[in-house]
DNA sequence: GGGCTTTTTACAAAGTTTTTACAAGTTGGC
DNA sequence: GCCAACTTGTAAAAACTTTGTAAAAAGCCC
């Protein structure tokens, strides 16, 4: 049920997929091997959005945790910041940010399109007609 | 987690038939294991007669419920909205969502077809006439 | 001050919801 | 059975809300 206790329990052990690498200790972040340079902000988003990756997070956890803007706080900071950041992913970008709309924003880890899958996963279906 | 459950206290443990899928918690929706992409009233909407499946409620208590509105508002955006998440439910809305005149709406687990009504067609329709 | 980062501003674009206007379906009285 | 009154379905437009973007302004730090 984690809430985005960031500060207190930062995990330490680096992200890593096919293409984006991130070792929280250094605070560095790699695409495609080749190193990128992120401001604080920058890096603590997207830092934060990895730590809960697959999870929505909604803005004004976003703005809590990073920002430390509390409730009713009308800013089109993040906003600009996702762009930035959106902007260094390059064109993995969309497939990483993820845009929740009315919600916030969620880190999905690269995976590579699927063709197979398109199937059916559901072999009850067999059973039915 | 937990920041945005919808509004009124609601069931937690996921609905699942044969096709659908609702994981209250985390508000996704799947139909035949393809995730489907629910507009947040369409899922308010949906949520709400899943959680009474197989009970009607009449139009006054959606629109209470889902929009907040009071008895004596005139709307057609009700009917709107259960025409889109029919849509969204592909072939199986009908079965799923079923209208009842001059009350409201009725949802209904999935119930696969039996062998041995298949013969003949429409048995209750011949009793009439 | 100069270079950098962050925030605001102001508008554009995209997405969602509601309304409108009418078609189609249902019901009950005749 | 047929008609009138009423309810629901539907498509498209309008209204509204949220997010994206560029550029300017404001902060920072050396």
């Amino acid at each position: 049920m984690g809430s985005f206790e960031a500060a207190t329990k930062r995990q330490v052990s680096p992200y890593n997929d096919e293409h984006l690498t991130l070792d929280f200790t250094r605070q560095a972040v790699a695409l495609d091997a080749e190193r990128i340079v992120l401001t604080r902000k920058e890096y603590d988003l997207l830092a934060l959005l990895v730590q809960h990756a697959g999870e929505i997070i909604p803005r004004h956890a976003l703005l809590m945790q990073v920002w430390g803007y509390g409730a009713d706080i009308r800013t089109r900071t993040l906003d600009v910041h996702v762009r930035r950041l959106r902007k260094k992913l390059g064109g993995y970008a969309d497939q990483y940010i993820e845009t929740i709309f009315g919600i916030g924003y969620r880190f999905q880890p690269f995976h590579a399109p699927r063709f197979y899958q398109a199937q059916s996963v559901n072999p009850v279906i067999a059973l039915s007609a």
